[in-house]
DNA sequence: GAGGGCGATGTTATCGCTAACATGATCGCT
DNA sequence: AGCGATCATGTTAGCGATAACATCGCCCTC
């Protein structure tokens, strides 16, 4: 029965205390250029790694980061969670996943102060509703933390999609087909995401002068842009519509096609999201797309910077999307 | 600046050693009651956490599971994700992820050390791919692990959804239809579950005694499932397609569609995952649905039986899909 | 009533690191 | 030559828990 070998195994081997071992360890600049050799070769014969606990315990911070998020596996939140995650393994730091039920005030302080048993040394939430937003008010201060998708009059380090010039975008593309006005298919209300594309969809349509119709709610998934696309469907003036995910769109789509309304020819849609299927939808659907990569790696350094600094930020950014064209779009019928 | 408390400081104020706060905290029998809630009003009183590292440290093992995987977004590995990190979280186990790019022999090697530096109770790896197999013969005997979705001639703990019955079900499926034959879009050769579902597909044919078409290999997207459906669409003794998950079948779908070909009044096609849309497909999907939730709770409970009893297990473990049946599939024409 | 066992608690050592201070040797400068 | 700065390294003291052993009553038994 072997244990694994510890610092001071190495130090016996190379010659030299367990502390100069340590100072290799870390790159500290005060030690003999022979002496750093002879303890690396050390620590390769013997396969030496550092203990992390120990390092934490002394530390007080570990080399990971919590991630708080809700587990979902839409498609928004998951590209998050991966993008992020191999971010975080690039800048050599650990990912311990957190995820709650419901983005509740209790839950997520529950989950970070998991997260901070473990000496995590930064969070990050992934909050894209009212009261995942809420919560991050009462937490402690002095923990670096970063909020994806979080309320923008609010939080203080925030990183976000631009959902009101995705949507702007969305709808102006409509417009610009030549549709007198756009229909919306919102998401769930407490959704952050569905406010900023509400936002957008709105402005777009007052700055052309356009009516505005009266907005359909559904949440996110295909079943309810199905039962919005039935009641859509119906009304012959719905010339256009902006759905507020692919998921939707996919739904609205299989409306318009089992009551017989042509996409595009009838009727255009725009997605949001651009799954990666959203070409295969029939017909293949123009949408938004997000750069879920940026907004992984602008959390990440937002988050590095404050761990480094050792102070809060409260600077926020927002990641433009591209509109992605495909064939669900086209002039209205004459 | 006040730091944490610590367990000496819950010692103090409730005038027990700190020893004795150990033991309340681990519930240990020997502490007479009215010490232990005095013990447990002062933790109260404090707001006192035990610090994991330290406990880690002494203990050697830390109350968290590693989880090895590809940074994917696929549906299959991203559920499998959620739905154990929610187990693991239910029997207060963090989860740390540890995701690599490619899954060859080193970089799961990699992954792993990692995990084992952080001192992880145990290793869980969601394996899908032959490389990964490999790559699991020559890690440390003595830490618990268990894979998903790995060989199933050849990892130790395993967990796996049950590919050759999900895809013979499948295939029988449209045979009992009517179809003469049924044709095969494949997964990624390198994948197991790709494997498992050919398996599956050629046992139905073969025990109905049907013609075995020409497999068309894909990888998992709906592109290659569309570059696939072009060729089907052109021919026109394929009237049944069985697909080996549903964006391939998204794919095929919009192949016909393009083509003219109806579904399912022409070709017949089921899917594999049972993707949350794939009610909303164009016609709704028939579908595979495996357990993902069962896949992890069986997974997480080898992995404990592991980390309890110390010993490795070399149980295997099968989650049976099944079948879900919407509008894809019908006679064939005649 | 002495010895043994056991239940409740305290004391000490230890896990594997890093931080802080201590020690020598080397070197440059007056 | 003497003296402090600087470099390379060693020594010691924790970090905050658990484990192992020690202690002290107390009750039971013969």
């Amino acid at each position: 029965m072997m244990r694994n070998p510890a610092m001071t195994d190495v130090a016996r081997l190379a010659g030299v205390s367990h502390q100069t071992v340590s100072r290799v360890l870390n790159d500290h600049p005060n030690v003999r250029e022979q002496t750093r050799s002879r303890v690396r070769a050390a620590i390769a014969e013997l396969g030496y790694r550092p203990n992390r606990a120990a390092r934490t315990l002394v530390t007080g911070r570990s080399q990971s980061i919590g991630v708080v998020t809700q587990n979902s596996t839409l498609y928004g939140p998951a590209s998050l969670l991966a993008a992020f995650e191999q971010a975080a393994a690039e800048a050599g730091f650990a990912v311990s996943v957190g995820s709650v039920s419901v983005l509740d005030r209790r839950s997520i302080a529950e989950a970070v102060a998991r997260h901070l048993d473990h000496r995590v040394a930064g969070i990050m939430v992934i909050a894209p509703v009212t009261s995942a937003n809420e919560a991050l008010d009462d937490l402690p201060a002095d923990v670096p933390l970063v909020a994806i998708d979080g309320d923008p009059r609010r939080s203080a380090a925030l990183v976000t999609v631009d959902q009101v010039t995705g949507a702007r975008d969305a709808t102006r593309h409509l417009l610009d087909a030549g549709h007198q006005t756009v229909w919306h298919v919102s998401g769930p209300a407490e959704w952050f995401d569905s406010a900023g594309r509400i936002e957008g969809w709105r402005e777009a349509l007052r700055a052309a002068g356009a009516e505005l119709p009266p907005l359909m709610p559904a949440d996110w998934t295909a079943a309810s842009g199905y039962r919005a696309g039935q009641m859509l469907a119906r009304m012959p003036e719905v010339t256009a519509i902006f759905a507020a995910n692919d998921h939707l769109a996919l739904g609205i789509l299989r409306a318009m096609s089992e009551r017989g309304r042509r996409v595009p020819e009838e009727v255009s849609i725009v997605g949001f999201d651009d799954v990666p299927e959203a070409a295969y939808f029939i017909p293949p659907l123009t949408t938004i797309r997000p750069d879920f990569g940026a907004v992984a790696r602008a959390s990440l350094a937002l988050l590095l910077e404050q761990i480094e600094s050792g102070l809060p930020t409260t600077s926020r950014q927002t990641v433009a999307p591209t509109l992605v064209s495909r064939a669900s779009v086209a002039p209205p019928p004459r």
